[in-house]
DNA sequence: ATACGTGCAAAAATTTTGCAAAGTA
DNA sequence: TACTTTGCAAAATTTTTGCACGTAT
């Protein structure tokens, strides 16, 4: 798990500079446990202008620090990342809260595709939605 | 496959109106044979209003004979589709063109996911990308 | 001193909305 | 006639860019 100084050595580590925006960015981020969005972050830091957020937090996607998340309505949003590796998200879409999945299911089926459609498959995108445990027991 | 005048009975069908520039738009969505935005439809669309344009492909998207694909880079296009029940899409990343996948791979894992997360999953949203066999041969 | 990073404001890009005018049944 | 649809323009979103000013090395 992140915490903000691990952070802030991985940006050292790579050469960027540990500003008090970038702080206060990556500690907004971290505050969430399910997915955000810019706005979202941009609202909790009245005191950091607009592109900042969005410079840090692409900034902080390139290190794989944040991953996008697409909502099943199609909009994209960010959460903190713990896996560098690929892998996939299971989306509480009650609470908004997110798994990280590390089996691919679509590993295996691959091979098979590719077959039988002639493509050479470099890639893909996969997202779950549901209800967590919680939200299930939680509700009427 | 679709062509004008079967969407012309299903506009009449659910009771929408058969005008030109909804007609305008079909064709002009049925002139692609992959992925599309919809600004590629307002341009070949002088006469017609961006917002009819909005309208009437969210009103076809309703219908199930526009869907959304996703790209690998976030942003979302539209196709046309043949398919009305559960699928998925390969999306060539060099001529664009979509193959729709009627396997859902997702389909078997789910019920593992479901015990394993303790989530109840309601849905998924996959796509697949690569290079079609035409692209794969006609570049060195 | 030199590089990098910031905030602001303006610009772009994308989608939605209000409404009077036009079209359709 | 009554209702739907259109085009336009304005508004609302969301993201990017230019630039003068500040900050770290």
């Amino acid at each position: 798990m992140y915490n903000l100084e691990s952070i802030e050595q991985r940006l050292a580590e790579q050469g960027y500079r540990i500003t008090p925006s970038r702080l206060a960015v990556v500690e907004a981020t971290l505050e969430h446990s399910g997915h955000f969005s810019v706005d979202d972050i941009l609202g909790r830091l009245p005191g950091v202008g607009r592109a900042t957020v969005f410079r840090t937090m692409k900034l902080l996607s390139q290190m794989g620090i944040l991953c996008r998340v697409l909502l099943e309505n199609g909009s994209l949003r960010y959460r903190v990342s713990h896996r560098r590796d690929h892998h996939h998200h299971l989306v509480c879409v009650s609470c908004g809260s997110v798994e990280e999945l590390d089996a691919c299911i679509a590993a295996g089926a691959i091979d098979n595709l590719a077959r039988s459609t002639g493509y050479d498959i470099e890639g893909h995108w996969l997202e779950f939605y549901g209800r967590c445990g919680p939200c299930r027991s939680g509700e009427a």
